[in-house]
DNA sequence: TCTATAATTCGCCATATATCGATATGTCAG
DNA sequence: CTGACATATCGATATATGGCGAATTATAGA
């Protein structure tokens, strides 16, 4: 069972307090992603990335499987925590705007034109 | 008091992502408090109060007026930022079950029974 | 005016956090 | 099995943050 108050919420703000998390969960919108995708658009050092999702993932604010070598991470589904998926619906929409956000899509969808292999093995110059 | 424009949503998640400040937040839920009031509920040093406030006043998460030597602060009028109303709403919502912010609330009770005068002079022994 | 007082700002310190590179773990290809 | 590779974890470090007390500011009252 999920402690609910304080001790999650407090999880979900500090969480949500870092612009690199904010950009992260943007990018699940609607999708899900594999490491080493957010590697290309975000550009921080993998270890910095995999720390990130794991704070993210600890605070419920994304998911994630794992299929052979690569691990994949989306946003929770509908069934999941209200207080997370209301978090969520207000960050998505609060920065719907936002023009880094923008930027970081369009990255995205060059990004998601390459086979993740072909990625990842090429270090993001795909 | 300023009157600034659009607040930052990594300024609203840091302002969110400490519990003193959301116990504050709390506090301030279809009221007004003077801030020997919140001192004397919160129990930490007024600098550190203060301090807490302007980080909130900064994210535009509280609004205040100055009467004499007293400082009130409120939570924002309906007109105000969507972005702001909405993290508000989802604060206050997330929290309305959690055993300490319930504390607060009792403590609180019994600080508003005080004249704030009073209050200050005597120290938080109202 | 002069003093007490409510709040804020400043300076300092301890702790928390973001980031990296190195190392570890687990998986697939040969 | 072995080597390459995708992530994750660890350890170190620089910066950010929360906390306090001292000093400052602004106001009320004697």
């Amino acid at each position: 069972m999920k402690t609910s108050g304080m001790k999650s919420i407090l999880q979900i703000t500090k969480a949500l307090a870092d612009r690199q998390r904010i950009r992260m969960l943007l990018l699940l919108q609607g999708r899900e992603l594999c490491v080493c995708q957010m590697i290309a658009v975000i550009a921080l050092a993998p270890s910095t990335i995999s720390k990130h999702l794991s704070i993210l993932s600890a605070a419920g604010l994304v998911e994630h499987r794992k299929e052979g070598r690569w691990a994949y991470y989306r946003l929770p589904g509908r069934s999941g925590d209200q207080t997370v998926q209301a978090a969520l619906r207000w960050i998505c929409k609060s920065m719907e705007r936002d023009e880094s956000i923008a930027r970081d899509s369009k990255r995205l969808k060059e990004v998601l034109q390459c086979d993740p292999e072909v990625l990842c093995r090429q270090q993001k110059k795909c």
